[in-house]
Formats: C-alpha cells, sequence, structure tokens
DNA sequence: ATGACTGCAAAGACTTTGCATCTTT
DNA sequence: AAAGATGCAAAGTCTTTGCAGTCAT
C-alpha cells in the first residue's frame, strides 16, 4: 500500500503550480532548495508512479529529457521547436467523435488524444528578428 | 556540400518501405545484413542528417527510443501504450485553421500540427482478453 | 514491526562525438 | 586533393536500480 512523502506531495504540488510543462530536473531544482537532502532519483521514482496513478502525464521528451504535466484536462500544446518551451493552448477543442473514428478505423481502444502544434514561439521569433 | 552516401540512401528507403514508425536500432537491425559493416552510429548520424533536410521527422520517444516517420504527409498516429506500436491513421483529418487560432493564441509561428492518440492495440487487446 | 520511501552511488540505455580512414566529387 | 561520410570505441545524457537506512502506519 502507498503511503503520504512529502517528497511526492513537494513533486506533485510543484508541477501543478507551473506552466512550464517541467523536466524531471528542473522540478528536482525547484524542491531541493527546500527538502536539501532531496535526490534525483527520487523525483524520478515519484514522477513514474504519478504517472501510474494518474495525477500526472507525460508529455513526451523535448531535446533527450522526459517533459511532465499535471493538468490532466484536454488541451492542445504548442511546442517551440528552438527553445524546447511549450504552451498550453486554451480553446482549440478537437471534436470528441474522433476518438471514435479512429478506434474504428485501426481496432484501438483509444484511452487519450494529444493535439500538439510544433514552430517557434514568441520570444525566438523577436530574437531571431534582430 | 552534401555528397549521396549508400548508408543513407538505404535508411531512407528502408524507412520510406515500412509502416513500423521504427527506432534507429531497428533500422540498423534492417540494413545490417545488406550492409555489414554498417555501425550504428552511422544510422543515427543520417537520421539526423535527414531531420535537418527535412525528409525524416520524429515521432518523439516511446519506450526511451526515438521513432522515426518518412511520410510527411499529415496524418494522425495511434500509439499503443502496451506494446508500443505506432499505427498510422488514415481519414483523420484535423481542420487548417486551427494551425492559424493556435498562432493567435500564443504567437507562435506554427510549423507542424500533429494529432496523436494513444490506447491499446487490437493485438494487445486479444491479447488480455484470454 | 512491517512495508513503503529515500539517498547515494552504481548500473543501464540510448545517443553523440573524436579520430583515423575511406569515399565521393 | 578537398570535403564528406564512416566505423569503432569512448564519452555523454538521461533514467533506473540495488541497497542499507529512515519513516509512516
Amino acid at each position: 500500500m502507498q503511503r503520504s512523502s512529502k517528497n511526492r506531495q513537494s513533486i506533485l504540488e510543484c508541477l501543478r503550480g507551473t506552466k512550464e510543462h517541467p523536466s524531471a530536473e528542473w522540478i528536482y531544482g525547484q524542491i531541493k532548495p527546500k527538502h536539501p537532502n532531496l535526490s534525483l532519483a527520487t523525483v524520478y521514482r515519484n514522477l513514474n508512479q504519478l504517472k501510474a496513478e494518474g495525477l500526472v502525464r507525460s508529455m513526451g521528451s523535448v531535446d533527450g529529457q522526459e517533459r511532465f504535466d499535471a493538468d490532466m484536462t484536454p488541451h492542445a500544446h504548442a511546442i517551440c521547436a528552438r527553445c524546447g518551451k511549450i504552451t498550453d493552448v486554451a480553446g482549440v477543442h478537437f471534436p470528441e467523435e474522433l476518438a471514435e473514428q479512429v478506434a474504428a478505423a485501426t481496432g484501438y481502444e483509444i484511452r487519450r488524444q494529444d493535439l500538439q502544434f510544433s514552430g517557434i514561439c514568441e520570444e525566438c521569433l523577436k530574437r531571431s528578428a534582430q
């Protein structure tokens, strides 16, 4: 049986309190100052556990690092191909019936759908304009 | 300037000739028998190069391995969370105007959009039904 | 007490890189 | 001959794991 753990709690709170869609290491960097003997392995272990519990999901890897999100509501993302930033996109909804179409076409039992846009973010555009 | 290379050629053909959305290692395994002194590093190097040229794209990582696709036409994918298989989904089109909405909402210059479904594939469903 | 959680260091897995050699132009 | 491409082995990254000690129940 699972117990309560301050580390796991902090990790979840950290993830819920940011829009960074961060990597394990970023989370570690945030929490470490307050819990000086936290280790990176614990962050990885807890992220995997939270993922298995469905409290957190993986956004896939950007530049070789897995990125996480605690916002489990369906929403689209935009990823900057240059700096790796991940931005939530509000107000873009994909029709629910798509999942059924896909299930019919592929035989899959669909559990999740992700709509991901990739391009260059506003800051990177400005930076390269100069 | 770039030169022609049998290795790169083979890798591209391999990728174009399969629906596996394979990893570097899978491609290596396919080509190695015909080119016995091919090295895995070369596969990685060429995949990166092909990616930079826009002839190949990355599907993101599945179980820690990056997966590639040479089909550059917009299409949706279904990924099996159990076995990692990636299946093309035909006939599911996302409205083009979405990209514009996203650009307006985020300030990004959108270059690509990916629609990804994840769930359990037909074979895995059968397997677990027994 | 028991089983879960943790830190640390070591191990693992995937990918990249340095370098000498071989190819293509 | 010059610039790319390659093989091999070594190095790098990110992530997981083994183990002994700690903590929650």
